[in-house]
RNA sequence: GGGCGGUUAGCUCAGCUGGGAGAGCGUCUGCCUUACAAGCAGAAGGUCGUCGGUUCGAGCCCGGCACCGCCCACCA
């Protein structure tokens, strides 16, 4: 080491991420360690495609967990000589991107409307040429190694062609049709957006009672939120088995205001405690309405237009108004011709669009959609038959629900920003061609469909059209395809997963991913969900500007669980306590080792013997752990060996060996730092990467593609790990008495021991003295005697003792109860009876010691 | 309404096929012991939501109840 690297360990006592992670970042970008060859093949090579973030995207908590387990799981792989990718790219994300640069348009005083399509696009490229690395950087801010020589985006030229393959081979395999539907229409942006893009708010509306006058005579009291919409009636629905309409079903009533008749129809939806039991039915304006219309063969009628304003066939009154406003002017003709019959508040759940902010208008239009069932059964039935494995079983649960009742989903978007639909028209509403094809078929006059397709669209096929599909013979294909494992979380299992799963069948016939782990959804700390518009959102990166990368990386680690849990600071602090703690124990070793020695586990010294023993226990469990995708017990784990074994116990028994220049103590430590730094890089790449640069020999040229340890069963040792933790054990013993009985840090207890084993350890770290004494003991603690020593309070020593008593008395009689209990001695295991036996001989005899 | 999960220390969470309840943080006591005060050595703190059942034995298995959360479908 020279001089100056020595200077800096000697100096820099505290782990200071700030300053080092960047440069260590640049080194793993400079060796080339995440850019693999595209060789070999997928079985050899392990690959994982990261969720795409969005282009407009800032790295928030939910990232920050989804990439560090990503991470872990790649830089593992690599350690492991695997050829490793780590597919990354962003998503165009149509409605996010849209928006935000709709929203720099307005501030500028212009519009998308006023750009025209072609120069609106042109600035959304502009934007996302600026602004879209943003978030790529981010990703590297948390250490993440994903091959960024290779990024995509689902808009680059490659992928625009698998997403029209994708859209042109399905239409014509007949999955893809147009269809007037119910949408759920966000006036705020004109388009329809999806069941995902709206939130559900609690809203306080009027609930009005109106009577609408039957055919000969009598009348029929309907209860609805939206008045307005009564205009585009077609029907009054009653429950089949309601007796009070028995009579009615099957007339007709006459709708109020437009004074068109409609019919009285039975319909089991009907609730016939809600209200009047009596149902208006307007199937042009509501979702439900629309079902019960569909099934009836109901007349659909729409009175509310895109704009959000009321259209023909509405009177023409009110024609233009707002929907808002039209409610009023309703219900206020109502009122006149005395129809109206209640009026009270009524609080419900109303959707808004996620997107702008407005009250979603359900609408008919027409739309794309692409039949789901048929593509869903082989995308259960490779997971039914473990080819795809969904952990945790919750998550297994929620896929095959959500697949098994699969709707059809509405793919058209009124958007400009995204992948515009490869459909041509000719002709005018009553004679219209429609040609599918990536071009427009020979002739004049044929005009594009001016819809995108749904950002999902494109999604669904990340992990083939990432790596060259339609092209299946590139060399990333040919090496990548399919990949290992998608890690995500749950809220996005039928959005995402399934559909990629779907897609990956229907056009590489093959699954996508041999594993799904879904991880948890990290809440704010009050449980409420993280977000920004809540204000209880809490951003990675100022996490990771106060306590660093790796603390961020290890603390959500530590965090996560097979359900959501709530955002723990104090976990990110103690990863921060970890690299501090690696950071100081690495130089206490490599200020004080030798370099002149072959690190390996080569004493024969019991404490090195344990420690080598320990670590192997420790490599296992912490490779399992990581193994099974338990990454909380990986990182507390390592956690506690590190901390507990490594540092409170094994060094500070080697200590004064290590100042002495011990050649086994140095041969010992140095290895056992770097396999304890090879283990804990995936978890925590930073701080082990800066720390292995200072090891005086290197077994590779960096530690992100060292060997990862593999636990050696040869090294594990019964004999030294019990005698050692038997020396703690005493030591601890030792430690509680003389702080139970005040002795001050400093004096050294005299003491004899009945046997020869109490170590030269425990005489050092307890601080005791031992002595061939024949003084009378004033206590036993482990079958040590403590004599009479300067310090010594004799009144603690006598409390100490009676209240040791006191405890072996009941646990004395705890035991022999439940050896009397002949059912315990007959049912239970013959070890269990034993251990129990063992311990009450034990008891008694320290209870007769203490004098009963 | 349907489905799923949860309820364990003051807080956030572990707890393997049922055999004496653990971690981190926080609290208390004592230490600036030459790697680390972001540290060291100790300690206190839990009738494991509730009622009942199975069992020699239940945090764990079964049933009822209460409360909390998530997903799906939504009632006008």
């Amino acid at each position: 080491m020279d001089a100056e690297r020595r200077k800096t360990l000697e100096e820099t006592t505290r782990w200071d991420p700030g300053m080092v992670e960047q440069r260590v970042f640049r080194g793993w970008l400079e060796g080339g360690y995440f850019h693999p060859p595209a060789e070999g093949t997928p079985a050899q090579n392990y690959s994982i495609s990261i969720p795409p973030p969005n282009v407009t995207g800032a790295l928030h908590m939910g990232h920050a967990l989804n990439g560090s387990i990503q991470d872990t799981l790649i830089r593992l792989s690599r350690m492991r000589g695997r050829n490793t990718l780590w597919v990354l790219g962003t998503d165009h994300a149509g409605i996010a991107t849209q928006a935000v640069v709709e929203k720099e348009l307005a501030s500028q005083g212009t519009s998308r409307e006023e750009l025209g399509r072609e120069a609106f696009t042109e600035r959304v490229w502009e934007w996302k040429e600026q602004y879209g690395s943003t978030i790529v950087e981010q990703y590297k801010r948390l250490g993440a190694s994903c091959d960024y020589e290779r990024e995509r985006f689902t808009l680059d030229e490659g992928y625009v062609k698998a997403v029209y393959k994708v859209f042109v081979d399905l239409y014509e395999k007949g999955y893809i049709y147009r269809d007037n539907y119910m949408v759920n229409w966000d006036p705020g942006l004109r388009s329809a957006i999806s069941d995902l893009e709206l939130e559900n708010r609690e809203v306080t509306d009027s609930l009005y009672e109106i009577a609408y006058p039957l055919e000969g005579g009598g009348e029929l009291v309907v209860a609805t939120v939206r008045p307005e919409t009564m205009l585009a009636d077609t029907a009054v629905a009653v429950n089949p088995d309601d007796e009070r309409y028995r009579d009615v079903v099957g007339k007709n009533a006459i709708l109020p205001i437009t004074e068109r008749p409609i019919p009285v129809i039975a319909d089991e939806h009907v609730d016939p405690e809600f209200g009047t039991g009596a149902l208006k039915i307007t199937p042009g304006h509501d979702p439900n309405d629309f079902e019960i219309g569909r099934a009836n063969d109901l007349q659909e009628i729409s009175v509310i237009g895109e704009d959000g304003r009321m259209i023909e066939p509405a009177p023409e009154r009110f024609v233009g108004m707002p929907a808002a406003e039209a409610q009023k002017a309703v219900v206020s003709e109502l009122r006149e011709q005395g129809r109206l019959r209640g009026e009270e508040p009524y609080t419900h759940s109303v959707p808004f669009s996620h997107r702008s902010g407005e009250r979603i208008e359900p609408l008919i239009s027409l739309q794309w959609f692409c039949r789901m069932d048929e593509l869903a059964k082989p995308a259960i039935d490779v997971v039914r038959r473990g080819a795809v494995r969904i952990t945790p079983d919750g998550a297994l649960r929620q896929y095959l629900h959500g697949m098994e009742n699969i709707p059809p989903w509405c793919i058209s978007r009124q958007l400009w920003w995204g992948h515009r639909l490869p459909v041509w028209y000719r002709g005018n509403d009553q004679d219209i061609e429609t040609y599918v094809g990536e071009s427009p078929p020979d002739g004049e006059g044929w005009e594009q469909d001016p819809d995108v397709l749904d950002t999902w669209f494109s999604s669904a096929l990340w992990p083939f059209a990432t790596l060259g599909w339609p092209d299946t013979t590139t060399p990333e294909f040919k090496a990548f395809f399919p990949t290992d494992v998608l890690v995500t979380a749950r809220d996005i299992i039928s959005l995402w997963v399934a559909r990629m799963i779907m897609t990956s069948l229907e056009f590489t016939e093959q699954v996508p991913f041999t594993h799904v782990y879904v991880h948890s959804i990290i809440q704010a700390p009050d449980g409420r969900r993280m977000s920004k518009s809540l204000g209880t959102g809490i951003d990675p990166l100022d996490e990771m500007d106060e306590h660093g990368a790796d603390a961020l990386r290890f603390g959500l680690l530590a965090m996560t669980s097979t359900q959501d849990v709530r955002f723990s600071q104090a976990r990110v602090q103690q990863g921060r306590d970890l690299a501090n703690k690696m950071w100081n124990a690495s130089r206490l070793i490599l200020l004080n080792a030798r370099d002149d020695v072959e690190p390996g586990p080569r004493s024969n010294r019991v404490e090195d013997r344990w420690i080598a023993s320990r670590l192997q226990r420790a490599v296992r469990a912490v490779t399992e752990s990581i193994e099974a995708y338990d990454f909380s017990h990986a990182a507390l784990d390592l956690y506690d060996f590190f901390w507990s074994e490594l540092c409170d116990w094994y060094l500070e028994i080697v200590k004064p060996r290590l100042y002495d220049g011990d050649e086994d103590a140095s041969a010992t430590l140095l290895w056992a730092l770097e396999q304890v730094l090879a283990l804990a890089h995936p978890l925590m790449p930073f701080v082990t990467e800066e720390i292995y640069s200072y090891l005086p020999q290197q077994s590779a040229a960096a530690l992100v593609v060292h060997a990862y340890p593999l636990a050696d069963d040869a090294l594990i040792d019964e004999d030294a790990e019990r005698e050692i933790g038997e020396a703690i054990a005493l030591t601890r013993a030792l430690r509680r008495w003389r702080d139970l009985a005040g002795v001050p840090v400093k004096q050294v207890l005299t003491a004899r021991a009945d046997d020869a084993r109490p170590h030269e350890l425990v005489s050092r770290l307890a601080r005791v003295e031992f002595s061939e004494d024949g003084g009378e003991p004033i206590a036993s603690v482990g079958g040590v005697e403590l004599l009479e020593t300067e310090g010594v309070d004799p009144d603690a020593v006598r409390a100490r003792i009676e209240e040791r008593r006191e405890m072996l008395r009941a646990e004395v009689k705890r035991g022999e109860g439940k050896l009397s209990n002949e059912g315990f001695v007959a049912k239970a295991p013959a070890d269990v009876v034993d251990a129990e036996r063992v311990k009450l001989d034990a008891y008694r005899a320290e209870l007769e010691e203490l004098g009963g």
